[in-house]
DNA sequence: TTACCTCGAGCTCA
DNA sequence: CTCGAGGTAA
């Protein structure tokens, strides 16, 4: 055979492949026997080993897997991959249908598009001139990670989308899941063969798919339902989610058989009814309903709010609920001295997971609820993850007698002492939280503020997790994170699972941490309300630490986003002499960091100036424009005189306002304000 | 918060 | 083989 007719034989297989795999797979109707399938499968794979030139991207031979990767590498979103807003009640559902209806300007009925949500993780899937090219998992919602060839083992999923009426390029975004049924088969072979369970069908989804060996994948039993497009959907006929879904369908991609379309909200209500009904009778698990406006002309004039869209919902199903027993309450002790409440319970298996620990929150949520020792409480998963203590079960509390029916133990009461260093334990003026005020001295402190200063986002140390910290503090060898750098390998070695190496890589890595960014360092001290971005806007400001030491309250509240309050913690912190002690030693251990040039926004913009505020003005406090006033190195009077050089009139506005137009003296409002802070005189 | 995957390396026993 | 650490997803 001549060259030109392996291609064309090789590109019939394909297609001849691709054909019966639909009919096995997504119609479940055989066409050919294996034995025939297995043949015309293995000429091709003769023929991609004979000329690798032919091993095209939609080759069917690729579904088999493909020789390990070493990561999977980030794969950004041609449109980001979006979440949606939450449902939990019926009213939620009226105020979106409403929402909808304002948005278009409409009370006639809207029309939805509504399918279960699957309950499985998000995948985007790119076809390039008709060809799967590459997949990616959610991630951050604007990159995720490629899991390409792992897709391409999913029978599901088709590798050429047949026809020409394609865009160029599209991305269809759909949930990658198992059956509920091959979920149990495939626990079954892993319990055979000894391997670990899953513990249940999303999170083996999950695993399968997070597999570097996609030859892995390929024998796990994994299905794709497709829901949507991204990027290349406005190339798309569809005038209505529904066409959509149709398009989706006509293309080979399983969707929900499910789906409807449906009026109002008395539509979508009677919609989620029946679902719920249907539910344990669904072959694969869901969390809830998606509902979506049904004409994709108005989806695009609702828009989106921050990071979700207008124009869909998912109406959740009430989160699990179980019974166990609360064996103790402990009290965690936080990097900022906070003292949290912690409910231990008797394992219970509810919405999926193994429930252990539950959050009390603080002091009074406890009280409320009244959570005793031995309780038998209710709880639930609360939006989707933070597993919650919903309520005691009063009946089953233990008592000290049979008849008695006093409590075996006492209401919860947080300790006046912190568990861990003893330090008397304070609760500010309308604060819910209490603290431990040992500050440093308390080794819980100590501990999470160096595992802060060595995370990821701060210094970066790899390799320094909290078991690690546990022994350096308990052992006295690190009290600050100046400590860190004094360590040397033979200190080291000799800790709990700490040889050689592990040692020598610890010091590698805190060595290398010493060259950083000020931005990183200033995070890394972990001072109170000030995270990463915080960080970020002080380092911009100031340029150099020594501009950021030498700030005080007022110059600290010129840096854009500093209010009062986050000013007020980090004079606190920089005010306390042995957080300057261990600024200094950091500084002495070799940290660095290229230093920059102040921001211009430290320009005395009102140097010399007097200004007088008077009625409320609309965002800022009195105490915050005084504060900015003063960082331009303006003056705040308390009346107005002819020296007075502009008056700051709000709501309200009295007797000052009327001196101030008698006296000829400007007067301006709150944008004004800002003008003169951002841009100076003459404006 | 829990479950899962992956890596490096320590531990243990042959 | 087991553990700790680091990463991801919901």
């Amino acid at each position: 055979m001549a060259a030109a007719g392996k291609a064309e034989r090789a590109a019939w297989l394909r297609a001849e492949l691709e054909r019966h795999n639909h009919a096995y797979y997504a119609l479940d109707a055989p066409t050919i026997p294996d034995a025939e399938y297995d043949r015309l499968f293995r000429e091709l794979q003769g023929l991609e080993a004979e000329f690798p030139e032919l091993l095209a991207a939609d080759s069917p031979t690729r579904r088999v897997g493909a020789p390990p990767l070493k990561e999977f590498p980030p794969r950004r979103h041609g449109l980001p991959m979006l979440s949606l807003n939450n449902a939990f009640a019926p009213d939620e559902v009226e105020a979106f249908d409403k929402r909808v209806r304002d948005g278009l300007e409409t009370i006639a009925t809207v029309d939805y598009a509504v399918e279960p949500k699957f309950d499985g993780l998000a995948i985007s899937l790119t076809y390039e001139n008709g060809v799967f090219t590459g997949g990616a998992t959610r991630g951050d919602g604007i990159t995720g990670e490629e899991v390409t060839p792992n897709l391409r083992t999913l029978r599901d999923i088709p590798l050429r989308l047949p026809g020409t009426g394609w865009p160029a390029l599209v991305e269809v975004r759909g949930e990658v899941l198992m059956y509920r049924a091959a979920f149990a088969e495939l626990n079954a072979r892993q319990r055979q063969r000894g391997d670990k369970e899953f513990v249940n069908p999303r999170n083996a989804a999950a695993g399968s798919l997070r597999q570097l060996d996609s030859r892995i994948t390929a024998g796990r039993p994994l299905s794709f339902f497709a829901y949507g497009v991204g990027a290349g959907g406005d190339g798309l006929a569809a005038r209505t989610h529904g066409d959509l879904i149709d398009q989706l369908a006509a293309w080979g991609f399983p969707v929900a058989a499910e789906r409807a379309v449906v009026g109002g909200c008395r539509g979508l209500l009677e919609y989620f009814a029946k679902i719920e009904k249907l539910r344990p009778a669904l072959p694969y698990d869901i969390d809830g309903v998606v509902y979506k406006v049904n004409r994709r002309d108005w989806q695009d004039r609702l828009g989106f709010v921050s990071r979700a869209p207008r124009f869909a919902i998912a109406h959740k199903f009430p989160a699990e609920e179980a019974s166990t027993e609360v064996l103790g309450i402990d009290v965690q002790v936080g990097r900022t001295g906070a003292i949290t409440p912690v409910a231990r319970l008797k394992p219970v298996f509810v919405g999926g997971v193994t429930v252990t620990n539950a959050t009390l929150h603080n002091a009074d949520e406890v009280r409320r609820k009244d959570v005793r020792v031995g309780d038998t409480v209710i709880v639930r998963r609360a939006g989707d993850v933070i597993p919650e203590v919903v309520a005691i079960v009063p009946e089953k509390r233990p008592t000290r007698d049979l008849f008695g029916g006093v409590p075996l133990h006492p209401p919860f009461a947080l300790p006046e002492t912190c568990p861990e260093c003893g330090s008397a334990v304070a609760r500010g003026e309308d604060e819910a939280i209490a603290r431990c005020t040992g500050g440093l001295f308390c080794p819980a402190q100590r501990k999470q503020a160096l595992l802060h200063f060595a995370a990821r986002r701060a210094m970066d140390i790899e390799g320094l997790g909290d078991k690690l910290v546990d022994q350096l503090v308990d052992a006295g060898l690190v009290h600050t994170p100046a400590d860190l750098y004094g360590l040397s390998a033979e200190t080291l070695a000799g800790l709990e699972r700490m040889g050689e190496k592990s040692a020598h890589n610890l010091v590698a890595a805190i060595d290398a941490s010493r060259q950083t960014t000020l931005a990183r360092f200033v995070f890394a001290l972990g001072i109170r309300n000030v995270g990463e971005a915080t960080a970020r806007d002080l380092a911009r400001h100031f340029g150099g630490l020594d501009a950021l030491l030498a700030a005080d309250a007022a110059a600290l509240q010129a840096v854009p986003d500093v209010g009062p309050v986050v000013a007020a913690s980090i004079a606190a912190f920089l005010g306390e002499a042995h957080n300057r002690q261990v600024i200094d030693d950091l500084r002495r251990a070799g940290l660095s960091w290229e230093e920059g040039q102040p921001a211009a926004a430290g320009l005395q913009r009102l140097a010399g100036k007097t200004l007088v505020l008077t009625g409320t003005l609309p965002t800022l406090k009195r105490d915050q424009a005084k504060a900015l006033i003063e960082a331009a190195g303006g003056k705040v009077a308390g009346s107005v005189s002819k020296k007075t050089d502009f008056v700051v009139a709000g709501e309200e506005a009295g007797s000052k306002l009327e001196k101030a137009l008698e006296l000829g003296v400007t007067v301006i409002d709150e944008d004004g304000l800002i003008q003169l802070l951002e841009k100076g005189e003459g404006q």
